[in-house]
DNA sequence: ATCATAAAATATATTTTGTTTACAAAAGTA
DNA sequence: TACTTTTGTAAACAAAATATATTTTATGAT
C-alpha cells in the first residue's frame, strides 16, 4: 500500500492515547477503551496495533522507569506524534461534514 | 462470532450512501468517496465493503429501472438502516468526547 | 439481428488490520 | 529461593481492505 491508512481499532487506540496525555500505556489504554465502548480488548489485540502504529509514525514510546506499586514489568508509554494528531483531525473533520450530509440525523444532544 | 463492528473503510461508505441520499449506488459512492478524500477506491473494494454492510443490516439495496443514457448494466441503489445510522451516531459521538481531550488539538474551524 | 461499446456489478487473489490464545519478563513479597 | 503481580511479547488465525481481472446487462449503430 502506497500510504498507510489508519483502521478503525488503531484510530480507536490513538485517540485514546491523547487523551491519557502522559499516562498511556497497554493497560491504561485498555481500561480506557473498554470503559468508554462496552466492547472488551485484549492486552495482545492491543499490542498488536500500538505496535503498529509506531511503525507508521502515529506514536512514539519509551520505557517507563521501575515504579509500579506492586511489581511488574516497565510501562511502556506512548504518545501520539505530530502525524498522529493530524491523521486524527483529518478524520474527524471528514466525517463531521459528510455526517452533517445526512438528513434527519440528529449530531447533537 | 458475531461481527458487528464497522471497519475504517465500511463506515465511510456508510456516511457516503447516506449523504447521497437516494442517489447512491456503486459509481456515484465511488466518486464522491474519491472527489472528498483524495483516495483512489477501485469499484471491486467498494462492491465488497457494500457486500458486508448489507450483510450487517446497516444497509438495504434495491436494483433500479432500465434508465441510463447510454446502456449499462442496472444500479444498485442503497440506503442506510435505523441500525446504521445509530452506529454512525455512535462513532461519531465517541470519537468527538475522545478528540475533544486531546490537548493542543483545534477541532474547530 | 449482430456487433461494438458503455455502464455497472461480480469474482478472485493478496495484503493489511483485528482478535485470540498462550507465554515470557521484570519487579516486589515472603 | 519460590511466589505473585503487572506488564509486555509472540504466533496463529479471522476479518476487512485492496488490486486486478472478468462478466453481465443495456443501448445504439450498422
Amino acid at each position: 500500500m502506497k500510504f498507510t491508512q489508519l483502521g478503525e481499532f488503531e484510530e480507536l487506540v490513538l485517540l485514546t492515547i491523547g487523551a491519557l496525555q502522559d499516562n498511556a500505556y497497554g493497560v491504561s489504554i485498555k481500561n480506557e477503551i473498554q470503559d468508554k465502548t462496552e466492547r472488551k480488548v485484549s492486552i495482545g489485540a492491543l499490542h498488536s496495533a500500538l505496535n503498529r502504529l509506531e511503525k507508521k509514525g502515529f506514536v512514539n514510546s519509551h520505557v517507563g522507569g521501575a515504579k509500579a506499586e506492586r511489581g511488574g514489568r516497565r510501562k511502556r508509554f506512548y504518545t501520539i506524534t505530530l502525524i498522529g494528531q493530524q491523521a486524527l483531525l483529518k478524520n474527524y473533520q471528514l466525517r463531521t461534514d459528510l455526517i452533517k450530509l445526512i438528513p434527519n440525523i440528529s449530531i447533537d444532544r
